[in-house]
DNA sequence: TTGACATATTCCGATATAGCAATATATTAA
DNA sequence: TTAATATATTGCTATATCGGAATATGTCAA
């Protein structure tokens, strides 16, 4: 067996550091596909199969204007890798916590 | 080029979903390998060798306790991922809420 | 030192990329 | 219809998996 489909989750989808970027800059607003090519430096054919990959597991929603396709974010595709890492929130803000405790410490002792 | 190595970051690591039973069971408390194997029902190679991916991107760290080695999950390591998800948040929050508007609106309608 | 237990590594094969180049499809305008 | 614009798809290649089987390494106990 070889690695999980890029079009099986969000997970898989969102590993990919371009597919990412193009992510962020549709948070802004919906945009064409040359608009993205644009703004991400890339070749139309890899912003075209990105889109195909984050489209596939409904992480962005196309339409047709004319002869442009305008893209933009369905965001509640990312809640469930949102959801998922909340679940590790408790562990790291303690450890936050213990951190600043030692460096307050550390201060107090030098004083 | 192919796809990015799953040891790049945090996100290609937790893309595979066994890798991320292991970080979910691992956050419970410490375990040993073995411990492991046994909860995910996985094979011990597969196991050590997904624990391995998981310590290059620093997700889990490990430590020998005589013949076992002990694993836990490092959460800031997902912070990343938490903190790139909620650049989302402000969106599907919106969307909810203009679900349950419309729900609300239908509601009113067939009273 | 030998054996047993715990974990890690290596070799294998099938598969799925990602980028690049070329080409195909779709839509509008002339 | 033809040309031009906008986007999508296909063929190619190098590479990195993943699981499974076999094996290697490490640690302790007798």
């Amino acid at each position: 067996m070889a690695r999980a489909a890029t079009t099986s989750d969000a997970f898989n989808a969102v590993a990919e550091p371009r597919r990412r970027d193009i992510l962020n800059y549709l948070a802004m607003q919906e945009r064409s596909v040359n608009q993205i090519v644009d703004a991400m430096e890339m070749e139309q054919p890899s912003v075209s199969k990105h889109l195909k990959v984050l489209k596939d597991v409904g992480l962005v929603e196309a339409r047709r204007e004319g002869r442009q396709m305008l893209y933009k974010v369905n965001a509640m595709a990312i809640r469930p890798l949102h959801e998922w890492t909340s679940t590790f929130e408790r562990m790291w803000k303690h450890q936050l916590l213990r951190i600043k405790e030692q460096a307050e410490a550390k201060n107090e002792e030098n004083k």
